[in-house]
DNA sequence: TGGTCGGCGATTTTTACTTCA
DNA sequence: GGTGAAGTAAAAATCGCCGAC
């Protein structure tokens, strides 16, 4: 991992706010490169007058990935260099090293090729060891970092591609629970009704057939109104637990070992 | 217990594409 | 119809944190 430049957002906005609440300030603009490195840069991906979408389109290998930010050019430096040392600069440099700065902030588009032997290899295993990632990185001519770092992307789409299908999923299942519980609104409504007009009919009788089912295994009859009906006699008609299921209210997913 | 490494969430930056005047 | 600016979605990359080792 790369943790360089860690405080480049400055004393002022550091305090007071947990880091990841920081907002960045845009980045002054990187630092000078070594005159070796950019011009071999900069042509070497581009060419001389080719512009960067040019250079993509007529070259899809073009591993313009080597140098793509301004991160990695810090890093190169480093690899490189070891120290940095003070380049003198005329006039004629500043305008070719805005070209060469222009060109190190290209970022890489991979290519189909590439994305595709990505998506086989995350098919694979979302993960990877540093030797299949330097594996992969050598068989697309990437650095192992962008591997590491598509990976890491990829697994973040197919979370949030997850976290959407969940919140779908309980989206409907919640239109269907408050559906039922509609359903079930209105049909207790309509009980209470029948309840408190004309003589009680025989308890079975009450239920609506759809309520009524069957106990497959002790074959008595069960429905949510049986439990309370059982106690129709005492005070708590019409009560809060007029509906509470008892042990014989067939539930197809929890059938009573009662029974 | 401190250091390193890798993964993750949040965010920024860049690209490619679309829309509109 | 051609063109450039503005808007936008997607993807690449960065940053800082955290847990495992």
């Amino acid at each position: 991992m790369e943790k360089e430049d860690s405080c480049d957002t400055g004393l002022s906005l550091g305090l007071g706010l947990p880091a990841n609440l920081r907002r960045r300030q845009p980045k002054p603009p990187p630092p000078p490169l070594e005159p070796s490195l950019t011009l071999s840069l900069s042509e070497e991906i581009y060419g001389s007058t080719t512009t960067p979408k040019e250079a993509r389109l007529s070259s899809p290998h073009s591993t313009i990935s080597s140098f793509s930010t301004t991160n990695y050019i810090k890093k190169e430096k480093l690899d490189v260099g070891g120290e940095e040392t003070e380049v003198e600069r005329g006039s004629s440099l500043r305008s070719r090293e805005e070209d060469d700065e222009a060109a190190a902030r290209k970022k890489l588009r991979l290519t189909k090729e590439q994305s595709a032997l990505l998506e086989d290899r995350f098919k694979e295993h979302s993960t990877l060891n540093p030797k299949q990632k330097q594996t992969l990185a050598k068989q697309l001519n990437l650095r192992a970092r962008q591997i590491e770092v598509w990976f890491q992307n990829r697994r973040a789409r197919t979370k949030l591609k997850q976290t959407e299908v969940d919140c779908e999923f309980l989206r409907r299942c919640c239109e269907t629970l408050t559906e039922e519980n509609r359903r079930l609104q209105k049909e207790l409504q309509e009980l209470r009704a029948i309840k408190f007009s004309a003589p009680p009919p025989p308890l079975f009788m009450q239920l609506p057939a759809a309520t009524l089912m069957v106990c497959p295994s002790c074959e008595r009859i069960a429905g949510a109104g049986v439990g309370a009906a059982n106690k129709a006699d005492g005070k708590d008609i019409g009560g809060g637990s007029f509906m509470k299921p008892t042990q014989h209210l067939f539930n197809p997913f929890a059938h009573s070992a009662t029974c």
